[in-house]
DNA sequence: TTGTAAGCGTTATCAT
DNA sequence: ATGATAACGCTTACAA
């Protein structure tokens, strides 16, 4: 690998004078400029970022830490965010949580340690109070997912009770009234407050709430399944299933079928997020929106316009859950 | 933030002391190391990885190449990698080639100039010429999805015709002879051998290959709905749909039912992939197992051999495509 | 065992 | 407009 000492000599130039025309920092003259770049072109040399961002502390590397790599809702959060920095010439660095305290503060050390610029932050662990430290720092950041007033013009987020609780009335609404939650990890903020959402709606509708009738998955297509075993086996009743998210949703209206209780025609499911693939399900599943991709963006366009003073318009934080009815919720059958 | 220089004057030792004890690489007294591990305490002392990267020329970074950040198939690879890697103190650094060569280019120069100690890629566009001009680079890599025999020790695959062609043979066997086949886009390597394996079956069990037969989509699900539309627009009759991967096989049931034929029932859909929501559809989807995840891991572990010389074992680089018989194939009804 | 000092490949501040 | 030269934060011979 060439370095810019071996392109300057060649060229003919000092270093310095690479290093302008690089990134047209001050004024070369044409001649130079020539020389420069033809050298480089002779030697095929590529500028090493390392050198760059220890020297200029900036790496135009933007840091994002989800909580996996796979899945269909953090791949469209990723994806969000990727495409809009990229058109900026600006590279993401991605790392895993995995849900775990350690993990995260790990991957935020990591990425803070590789001199990211900014950081876009999916936390499920970390703390309120870490957080809020964390944006005092050196390195800016982007909260996603979470309201946290102390720095809610860094919060990039959903009302989750909301979609609960709209997801809830709905099926409610189709005269459902023996319902049950298949909600995510209680230890995930998003989680909990959909089951809040699960219960404002239920007492609204003058239901007693029962914890009994919430199950604790983990957000992926088997703990659906396992739910339905569950309420199935326990011997409760229902006619509505509200998940907590997509995923679920769909293991849940898989193992129904075994039951021979048909997703639709028999029991209501709703799910929550509203993944690609939520539109080709059978039935089609009736969900709650979260615009995760366009939030991405906007996490995105945040960091662009903070860190990079690069002006974007539209920037909005706030996001509203909106319901997708397609054709897993219809109205329960009088007997 | 500290730096290792104010680490060194407050436990009064030299910078290189501070190093020894960071890194054990050699002999450092109980003492100092104690007086050391204080003064890191007491500072709060993270170590920049740039410049470490920078003076010993290694990052503990594996760059990976996908073409994009979403979608089943690569977070199960991402995952795969990242999860064994992190095992050992690996991070990975992850970037989007976007299925076009410049990006991909751009990616790969990227990981490269960020120090990556490896790289694993999965190029939809990189000739075969290249990615073995970069095998020789210093900078080690291995090939995903790709059989490249001039560097068959760095590549990581599964035979994608056999695939094709165990799917479609199996649907031939199921009495189907009306076949239309949902191809991938076909400047995808994959895609395109999906489709040889896939001739080969018909050609097999004496029908003529038809291309009006086959329609490209792009592995995305609403791309299997129109490629439905697309056939019965043509008036082009069948009873058995081979599909490119199951994304577009899941957009095609959709829209088959839309049109009142019911997989399955009246037509047979394979996919091809066995991302994890195949076995959540309706019916559930017959397909070709793609172990992704685990060659992601196998992948990670060649690197770990490779760049760490860390003893792993049980590295197989060569897969094969296996069947998984589910509901969406079933016997063609004798009129 | 510990310290000194020369890199690593750039950027950036001064001069010129 | 261009060139020295000192950072940037750490590793690693080489000495002591």
């Amino acid at each position: 690998m060439p370095t810019i000492y071996e392109v300057s000599e060649l060229a003919g130039v000092s270093l310095a004078t690479v290093s302008r025309v690089m990134n047209g920092s001050a004024k070369v003259s044409e001649k130079s400029k020539k020389k420069v770049r033809d050298a480089m072109e002779e030697l095929g040399y590529r500028p090493n970022s390392v050198a760059i961002s220890l020297a200029s502390k900036r790496s135009n590397c933007i840091g994002i830490l989800v909580a996996e790599l796979d899945g269909a809702f953090f791949g469209s959060m990723m994806t969000g965010i990727e495409k809009t920095l990229r058109q900026y010439q600006k590279h993401v660095v991605i790392t895993a949580g995995h849900s775990n305290d350690a993990d995260e503060r790990e991957g935020v050390e990591f990425l803070k340690s590789r001199n990211c610029d900014a950081l876009v932050i999916h936390a499920e662990q970390l703390s309120d109070e870490y957080l809020i430290e964390l944006s005092k720092g050196d390195t800016p950041i982007v909260v996603m997912n979470r309201q946290i007033d102390a720095i809610a013009e860094k919060c990039v987020s959903l009302d989750n009770v909301k979609g609960g609780y709209i997801a809830t009335r709905h099926v409610l609404e189709k005269g459902h009234r023996q319902l049950v939650n298949i909600a995510g990890p209680k230890f995930k903020n998003d989680a909990m407050e959909r089951i809040v959402g699960f219960q404002q709606a239920v007492n609204e509708a003058g239901i007693d709430f029962d914890e009994n009738r919430v199950f604790e998955g983990d957000y992926l297509q088997e703990s659906g399944a396992a739910a339905i075993d569950h309420f199935v086996m326990s011997g409760i009743e229902f006619t509505g299933v509200v998940c907590g998210n997509d995923q679920m949703a769909i293991g849940a209206m898989a193992r129904l079928r075994e039951y021979k209780r048909l997703p639709s025609k028999d029991v209501a499911v709703i799910g929550f997020d509203d993944v690609s693939f939520a539109a080709c399900t059978y039935p089609t599943l009736t969900t709650i929106n979260y615009p995760i991709k366009l939030m991405g963006q906007q996490a995105a366009k945040l960091v662009l316009k903070d860190v990079y003073k690069i002006g974007v318009k539209d920037i909005r934080q706030i996001y509203e859950p909106t319901l997708m009815e397609r054709n897993s919720v219809k109205r329960l059958r009088s007997k």
